[in-house]
DNA sequence: GGGTACATGTAATCAGTTACATGATTTA
DNA sequence: TAAATCATGTAACTGATTACATGTACCC
C-alpha cells in the first residue's frame, strides 16, 4: 500500500497542505500564499516550487494541467493519494525536539575569537531585529484575530512570538553583560 | 586581498573555529569536539568533516599531515588565512533573525489535515522531549559553571535552555487547549 | 580466535540554491 | 512606446545526506 519514489521533504508537504487549503493553484500562486505565513516558517526560493510540483504530480500526489494558450501556467491539485501523504505524515508526530540552527548564536560560540566590541553588536542587531520582526507579528495576529478562522496559523504565529521575545530577552542580556573570557 | 574559492558554509566555521580552539585535530577528533556542544547547534554528519576539511585545506585555511604509518588519519592545523577568515566572518554579525524551521510547529500549521487527537499527542511528545532535553542541559549547565572557563559556551546552552523552556511551555498550552478549526 | 564495537573513510545521489532568461503588464 | 516591474520558468552547480566499506582494538 506504500508509495514508492523518493521521500517527500518537508516543502513537499508544504505544497501538499497549501494545496489541500487554497485548491488548485499555480506554483506562482503558492509562492503567493507561503509568502503570507508559513514562509517565516520555512523559506525556500521559488525555484523550488516549479522543480517540486513536478515531482509531487509524477509520485500521483498533484494532477497538473496546463493552460494551453497565453502563459501556459500549469496548474495543480491535489489527489487522493497526495491528501494521503500529507494525513499520514501528519499522523506521525514529529519525536524530534527542534534544533537550534542559528547562525547568531554559532556566531556567539566562538566570540573569543573577535573583539568583544563586536559580540555586543552582534547581540544589539540581534535583539533588534528579533524586536521589529515582533513588532510585525502583532499586526498581524491582529487581522488573524479578526479573521476568526486558521486558529492553527495562529497558534504558529504565537509560536513565533514566544521565540522572538525570548530572543529578544536573550541577546539584550548578553549585550548587557557579554560573557569574557577568564583573564 | 580576498581569498578566492567558494564560500564559506556554517560548517566551515565550524571546523575553523573548532581547530582554533582546541589545535591540530583529526576528522574523527573533531566529531568528538563538536557532539560535545554545537552538536546540539548545528548538526551535521561525520562524512562532511571529511569533505569540508579537504576543502578548507585547498582553500589554504587549514594545513594536512597525513600520517604515513597505520592508520595514516589526517590531522589539520588552522593556519593564519583560516584565523583570517574564522574573524573576519565574526566580525560580521550576522543581522537575519532566526528563522524558525521547525517541522513539529509546520505539522501544528497543517494539523487541520489529521484528526486533533493527532496534535495533542504531537504536543504532547514535543513538550516531553524538550523537557527532557532541558534536564540534560541542566547537567550540562552544572559542569561548565564548575570548569569556569568557557563562558560563550555557557551563554549558548543558557540560550537553548531558554529555547527550550519557551517550547514546553508553548506546546504543554497547544496539549491543553488545541485550536481547533471554526464550526 | 572470532565476534563485536568503535574508528575512519569513500562514493553516489539529490535537494536546495544560485544564476540566468524571457514573457506579460503597468505606468509615465 | 520605453522602461520598469511583476510573473513565470529553466539550467547548472554543489553542499549535504545516505549508503557503503574496511581497519583496528578489545573482550569472551
Amino acid at each position: 500500500m506504500s508509495r514508492a519514489g523518493p521521500a517527500l521533504t518537508p516543502v513537499s508537504y508544504m505544497i501538499l497542505g497549501l494545496v489541500a487549503r487554497d485548491g488548485p493553484s499555480t506554483p506562482y500562486e503558492l509562492k503567493a500564499a507561503a509568502s503570507r505565513g508559513i514562509a517565516r516558517l520555512w523559506q525556500f526560493p521559488h525555484s523550488q516550487l516549479y522543480s517540486e510540483t513536478t515531482r509531487l504530480a509524477q509520485a500521483g500526489l498533484l494532477t497538473e494541467e496546463r493552460e494551453t494558450e497565453g502563459r501556459r501556467r500549469r496548474r495543480y491539485r491535489i489527489t487522493r493519494a497526495g491528501r494521503d501523504a500529507l494525513r499520514d505524515w501528519l499522523r506521525e508526530p514529529w519525536q524530534e525536539p527542534a534544533q537550534v540552527r542559528n547562525l547568531a548564536v554559532l556566531q556567539l560560540f566562538f566570540s573569543q575569537f573577535a573583539g568583544s566590541e563586536h559580540l555586543v553588536e552582534l547581540a544589539r542587531t540581534q535583539a533588534e531585529s528579533h524586536r521589529a520582526r515582533l513588532t510585525a507579528a502583532r499586526e498581524a495576529e491582529k487581522r488573524l484575530l479578526e479573521r476568526g478562522d486558521r486558529p492553527q496559523q495562529l497558534a504558529v504565529l504565537e509560536y513565533a512570538m514566544r521565540h522572538d521575545r525570548m530572543a529578544v530577552d536573550f541577546w539584550n542580556r548578553i549585550a548587557a553583560e557579554p560573557p569574557r573570557p577568564p583573564a
